[in-house]
DNA sequence: TTGATTTCTGTTATCGATAACAGCGCATAA
DNA sequence: TTATGCGCTGTTATCGATAACAGAAATCAA
């Protein structure tokens, strides 16, 4: 007891007793049981978070701006990546519950996470999902706004002349896909275009994904002027895939995604994109949770919707002869 | 204690209670506390990962690869991002050991790390080593062969006509940095070349640090002819730099550097690099873990060196009008 | 029928930290 | 001298799962 005392300062121990406990605990190597403590105090001190693909440049900042918001309110992040996996996501989940975190926060493998994440909402345990909404779920959420992020990129190359637009997404089953696409078809509208179903392709949304989805856009008669990718590794994939046709960006092809990621602006530093507010995402939806751990937010969920930055550079050329504005940058 | 047989599957239970029970279970959504299971069998199935960035693609593949194998042992992994940062390092694994995970896999920011993996050892506490090694610390350890790999890369420098290759790596406190220091310093004294304190330029070793060390590389007269960067991000880095001064790779400047990427790769495929196995290094590190943690390896320590692949693309040019020969290619 | 055995379920004690409280010694006040 | 308070340290009970064992009911053997 007395030992519990000096470890956790509390007062009304004597001087003499605190320093020979604090040499003992040195001589021992004495290192406290956050095991025993949490099970007694259920105090954790601990969130989970759940992505679907750690190695996606993206969800780094996004976790880094999760971990530095946790620490700062004395919480440590367990880090656990789904790889987009539905029954691993579930595995993780029930994990880090029994493993008594104190709350989650979640990106969402697809829509059907929804059937994990609900009997957690159910006991009133602690959820933030961020990236992405579950349907007919009504949950504390941080997202980006992809619809209008969406209705920009695709106004972009409608403004330089492009008239057929592939995109690529996901197979409908998340909302960052959803959204973006409606964003897509909006503008077509908006312009007084046809929104043809022949022009998306349904893949899975990474490198590979990109590539075949590519491959399968190149094949139409007439070609597409202009590729608009739901993500930064469709549109690496869709890089890989003009570039074995012979066909530059965007002397050739315009190209177009969402997320800025550093080093891939470096070595292809004519990319267009969305910039999503990453780091932004991982530390607000922290900071929802926080609050949620802490009791301090009513029954009522909240839902946060970020805006993005259109980031022009020179991957849209121009197929009508417009010529590229580049004052239309909104970078900061 | 009924409930507790029937959740961990043992024997003398009867079926119909054990209906019941299971009934329970699902009406209650109870979830086992594993904090509870972790404290009286001191046993929590945890295993922690530090790695310095996980943000480095790098280090993608190192994470996946000791998490599957964690999996499959029925061990989970804790996934922390110590940012090269020996203060959070050093706290990570504090917080970790008293969380009670049973081993710890630490791929170390650098050098100084030991102070805090050597108390860890002396207490016999489970620790295995990735990507780079402690000096003075006999543990158990997994890395690539780094000096091979710089004499690799040097070599095919040399072979091309490069004599002015500069050398972008750390500030000597890794063991990664000064093993490829010595592959490119034992590649040039086998060529009977002149080893340059003057063109070792150290940084760190990040996107800015290549920058930043290009530009200084770039003002030497004569310029060097090749770039050797000691990591993938150094050298997209370098790539900024090289760009900014209207440099291109290969016809201006050579460039080569460890790690391959494949997103990296897509969009810069001239890159020649040497590919470490990273997701090698992140199961068999998990692997000497888990077989620590058990208790079946002795108490000598192992130490693993893989051996890394060139892999030849089109960075390299030729000075001295010696062809690229593509047949150098050693890809598997 | 009675003791032995089997089958099943419940009790007690334990892991380590700590909340709540008990107890001891000493000092000051009445 | 006795009562009251304060400062310090130790005891007991607790969190939840489970090992070890105890006990009850049913079955079997003699």
């Amino acid at each position: 007891m007395t030992v519990s005392r000096v470890i956790n300062g509390r007062s009304g121990v004597d001087e003499e007793t605190q320093r020979k406990v604090e040499a003992a605990i040195e001589a021992l190597d004495y290192v406290p049981n956050r095991v025993a403590r949490g099970l007694i105090s259920s105090k954790t001190q601990t969130l989970g978070l759940i992505v679907p693909d750690v190695a996606n440049p993206f969800f780094a900042p996004v976790v880094h701006g999760a971990e530095m918001t946790a620490r700062k309110a004395g919480f440590r992040l367990l880090l656990c990546n789904s790889e987009g996996d539905l029954r691993l996501e579930k595995e993780y989940i029930e994990d880090l519950v029994s493993h008594r975190v104190e709350g989650l926060l979640i990106a969402p493998a697809g829509d059907q996470s929804r059937h994990s994440v609900f009997p957690l909402m159910r006991r009133g345990f602690p959820v933030v999902l961020i990236d992405r909404a579950l349907p007919d779920l009504d949950c504390d959420l941080v997202v980006s706004d992809s619809a209008a992020g969406a209705r920009r990129l695709t106004d972009h190359l409608l403004s330089l002349g492009h008239r057929d637009i592939a995109h690529l997404t996901d197979a409908d089953d998340t909302s960052t896909g959803r959204e973006r696409l409606r964003g897509y078809r909006e503008a077509l509208e908006g312009a007084g275009l046809p929104f043809r179903e022949d022009l998306v392709f349904r893949t899975t949304v990474d490198l590979i994904g990109g590539y075949r989805a590519t491959q399968q856009a190149l094949a139409l008669d007439p070609m597409p002027t202009a590729i608009f990718a739901v993500n930064n590794m469709t549109a690496v994939g869709a890089m890989k895939a003009l570039r074995e046709r012979g066909l530059s960006v965007p002397e050739h092809m315009a190209l177009v995604c969402f997320d800025d990621v550093e080093h891939l602006a470096v070595l292809s530093p004519f990319l267009t994109v969305i910039d999503q507010p990453a780091e932004t995402l991982g530390s607000l939806g922290a900071q929802l949770l926080l609050e949620r751990v802490a009791g301090k937010s009513g029954p009522r969920s909240r839902r946060i919707v970020l805006q993005t930055d259109l980031i022009v550079r020179l991957s849209c050329g121009s197929v009508s002869g417009v010529p590229l504005r580049p004052d239309q940058s909104e970078e900061a």
